[in-house]
Formats: structure tokens, sequence, C-alpha cells
DNA sequence: CCTATGTCAGCACGACTGATATTC
DNA sequence: CGAATATCAGTCGTGCTGACATAG
């Protein structure tokens, strides 16, 4: 099953050297993501959240994980949205402990106008690079979601 | 797989695709790079400052530069680098304005510390991914890399 | 009674702007 | 003198933990 434990030496180091390449590009990918949000609209966090509210209505827990975050960070979030009038909190017909978070008509187009905006600045950024370089990202990207899971659902 | 690549409905589209995509492959890479430093040691801006630097010494505001901060933010983290006993600051011989950090013994042991235990980290999460999603990560970190200077120096 | 869900309060970290020496 | 370099002071955003109310 894992051929690194028959060469200490040799996959293994493979292995943390793609795994130290992945870091320094997450690094830039980083400050990259910030670049794109830096005016004055929703802030990325916000815009993901609002993206994953359905008319069904999303509970705080689950946004939490979807998002990476503690339900406490999540109500946070869900209370600035909810301010902005972007979402809004309803009980959940069927647990009442819980709550069901929906996006509203302000919030769909909040979205929209964010979404386009952010993928505007990132397009003109990708129109620069070359055709064998975009399919190689594209080609990436469902394995870099993929890691996240593989790092453990915790 | 590849929804950017085959759209008959032009060039823009397409890349405006691609553009979302990878906006959201890279809001969880954020997540994933914070499940990796999540315990008490170096954080990751801080590794990130101390690996750039030389025996020479690097200027506050190239730290900056490199990090994709403001100045300031730098000298924040470089005083707390500095308090740690990682880093030390010396006055610039050329340039009286200016100041050198240093790394010390204590920070190259720090840095080689982290990065082998990130790494380890992250390389278990690797191993579970096939021969080819690695080769296809592997091709595509130049070109996350790349990308950020597309959208320009500043 | 114990667990699950969500909120609140308080804290930490890291970024920013604006104001200030100091030197070029 | 104006520009560049770095620092300090204050603020803001966003995450966390721990304590709590409420419901299953």
């Amino acid at each position: 099953m894992n051929p690194s434990l028959d060469r200490p030496d040799g996959d293994n180091s493979g292995l943390e050297q793609l795994a130290q390449d992945f870091r320094e590009a997450m690094r830039r990918a980083v400050y990259l993501v910030r670049r794109l949000d830096a005016d004055g609209e929703l802030a990325t966090t916000q815009l993901s959240t609002l993206k994953m509210l359905g008319t069904e209505g999303l509970r705080v827990g689950d946004i939490a994980r979807n998002l990476g975050v503690k339900v406490p960070s999540a109500t946070e979030q869900i209370i600035k949205l909810e301010r902005l009038g972007l979402a809004i909190r309803r009980p959940d017909p069927d647990d009442s402990r819980a709550v069901r978070v929906v996006i509203t008509d302000d919030g769909l187009a909040a979205v929209a106008a964010a979404d386009r905006r952010r993928n505007a600045k990132l397009a003109g950024a990708l129109s620069k690079l070359s055709d064998v370089e975009r399919a190689r990202l594209a080609d990436a990207l469902p394995v870099i979601t993929r890691i996240g899971g593989a790092l453990g659902p915790e």
C-alpha cells in the first residue's frame, strides 16, 4: 500500500518535497486572494457563506463545517450578514434548537456583483497564462480540494 | 471534469469559470494551511519571514514586499521574532535609515523544526492521493505562483 | 440526566491607516 | 526641501475558547 515504507529516503522525501512546494504555493495564493477582495465590498468568507445558502436554509453548524471554522465564528458572520440584509435567520421547523439561515434577494444580488468583479479581475490574470498552464491549473483544482479531506475530517 | 476548456460560448466565459473554480479551491486551501499550524508553535507568517532572511540580512521594506503586507505589519512580526530570539535587527551599514534583519541560530533551528513537522503532516495527506493526482498537483504549483505575478505587481 | 445547537463574552492575532522621527 | 525608511499608536476584522440557555 505504501511504497515509502520500503524506501524511507526515496518516496518519502519526494512527498515531503511536494508538501514543501505546495505550502509555498499556498502561501502565495493567500496573498493573491487577499488582493482580489482588497476593496470595500463583501469579504471572501461572507461571500462563501452566502453562496452555500439555499432557499431551504442551512443550519449554523453546517455552515461552520463547510467554512472550516467553529460554530461561534460562523454565528458571528451570519449576524453580520443579517445586519446587512443579505441573509435571514429562521427557526428550524424540524428541530427547535437549530436555526436555518436563508439568503435574501439582496444577498443574491450582492453575491452576483462581487463574484462578477472578482472573477473578472482574476480572469485578467488567467488570460496571461498559456493554454497548457490553464489546463494544468484546472486539473489540479479538484486535487487541492481533496487534500483538505485527506488531512482528516477535523 | 474540465468545464473551462471546452466551452463554445467564448473565451471569456471559460476564463471566468476557471477563475470561479480557482477562487473556491484557494478558499479551501486557506483553511487547509490553517489546520497545518494549528498548534502552539511558529505561525505561518513568522515561518515565511524567517525563511527569507539570510546572514546578510534583509530590510524591513523588502520583507514586507515579499510577504505581501505593508511595512508596519512586517515590523510587528519582526519585533515578535526578535523577542523570541529568532531574529536580530541591526543597523544597515550602507543606509542609516534602514534596518537589516538577520536570522539567529535559534531561528534556523525553529524553522527546521516547524518545516519538518508541517511537511510531515501534509505529506501524510498527500500520500493518500493517487500518483496521477500528485503529478497534477506538482504541475500546477508553478502556475499558481505565476498567477500572483500576472495579477500585477501591486 | 446527558447531549446537541446556537449565542454571548472575552481574548488573541495580524492586518491596516495615520502620525512621527530619522536619514537620504 | 521633499522622499524614503522604519516605528508607534490606535483600530478593525476574524478566528478561538469557555460559559450559558434552550431543546432533543
